[in-house]
DNA sequence: CACATAAACGGACCACTGATCCGAATATAT
DNA sequence: ATATATTCGGATCAGTGGTCCGTTTATGTG
């Protein structure tokens, strides 16, 4: 790649990163190309769908989250591995305010550009899932598809200025009813 | 109001029926418009905005729900009438996919059209939850609007076309975390 | 029935969106 | 220094919600 096409594209998606921060995921591209001095082709060339600059933006944070839940594997509560987890991915869409209803859309759109990032992240979540599980800490009548799903609702959720005041309380309540009831996580 | 005025206002609110409940409440305005053989100007006189569109087409739909609500407020078990009128709400939205959102945005924006009527169905559903918890059969730290918000997740769970084959088994879970334990609804 | 007037209509326009094209500018290798 | 392949971005397109204003039309009064 040609050293001023790199240098543009760094920009870009450093500025982008600023401008879905405060505007949320739907800011508009052509924004996004006029705060970092650059055409909107230019944009549109380095990342030709808006997805595409997504996955480009988030992949550290998705890295992160599937490390983390590695990480977590080896934990020796299995059940608080999990909330734990679910609740960070929570906590992380906040960030981008606007990525959930894009995610949800990626997970079963093979063409979209963060559908690999997605299906990682289920497959990392499941894995905790089915340990708690094993370890008869979480319901088994849910599989790592539910839990992206409950994550997502809780993710957008907190997404929805008027509601996300509850967010975190209900997160609180949908991962009891996840996982099994003997000791509650202590976080209410 | 004039003859011709109210033949147009009925034929667009037919035609936006159909339309939404085939693209979604996000359609173009212009397509409704167009399909009803009148001009954009028309429809946006006629419903100022796309809220005052719904309002005017949902408000029978809200109003049986919050009969509904009402009428089960007299039932003998505050636990099912509670479980089984969320259950109708849930269900109710998958009519027209999209509306979810704009419920959200409405529910606390007070110049929405659809403020009041997202506003007395959180309170009919507030009621139900009130009688289910004087009964002990249901948990006492979620509210009216927890309620609201927990029915509006789920509810935009089943409008994601990847995330709504779970939709049905997650309320599930997640009105088995609402309600008290003992005596399952049965239904899983 | 004819006509005046108030009401409703809709085409033309605006600013905005994502997207595409292609001539101009430019970095790089020879 | 030059040739070439790469990158750039302005112009343009079809689409969106929204507004304006001249034209049409329904309606009730003389």
């Amino acid at each position: 790649m040609r050293a001023d096409a790199r240098k543009n594209r760094d920009h870009l998606l450093a500025t982008a990163g600023t401008a879905i921060a405060e505007h949320g995921a739907d800011v508009s591209l052509r924004d996004i190309a006029r705060r970092a001095d650059v055409g909107l082709a230019t944009l549109l060339r380095h990342f030709p769908t808006r997805e595409a600059l997504l996955d480009a933006l988030l992949r550290t944070s998705f890295d992160e989250l599937t490390a983390r839940a590695e990480a977590l594997e080896a934990s020796d509560s299995p059940r608080d591995a999990l909330v734990s987890w679910l609740r960070d991915c929570v906590a992380w869409t906040t960030e981008y305010r606007g990525v959930t209803v894009l995610m949800a859309a990626a997970i079963e759109d093979t063409e979209s550009a963060l559908h690999a990032s997605c299906v990682t992240l289920r497959a990392a979540g499941a894995r905790l899932l089915a340990r708690a599980q094993a370890a008869g800490a979480a319901r088994t009548d849910v599989d790592g598809a539910d839990l992206f799903a409950l994550v997502a609702a809780l993710a957008w959720l907190g997404d929805q200025p008027s509601l996300a005041p509850r967010a975190d309380h209900l997160f609180e309540v949908v991962a009891h009813a996840i996982v099994t009831s003997p000791a509650r996580t202590g976080a209410e």
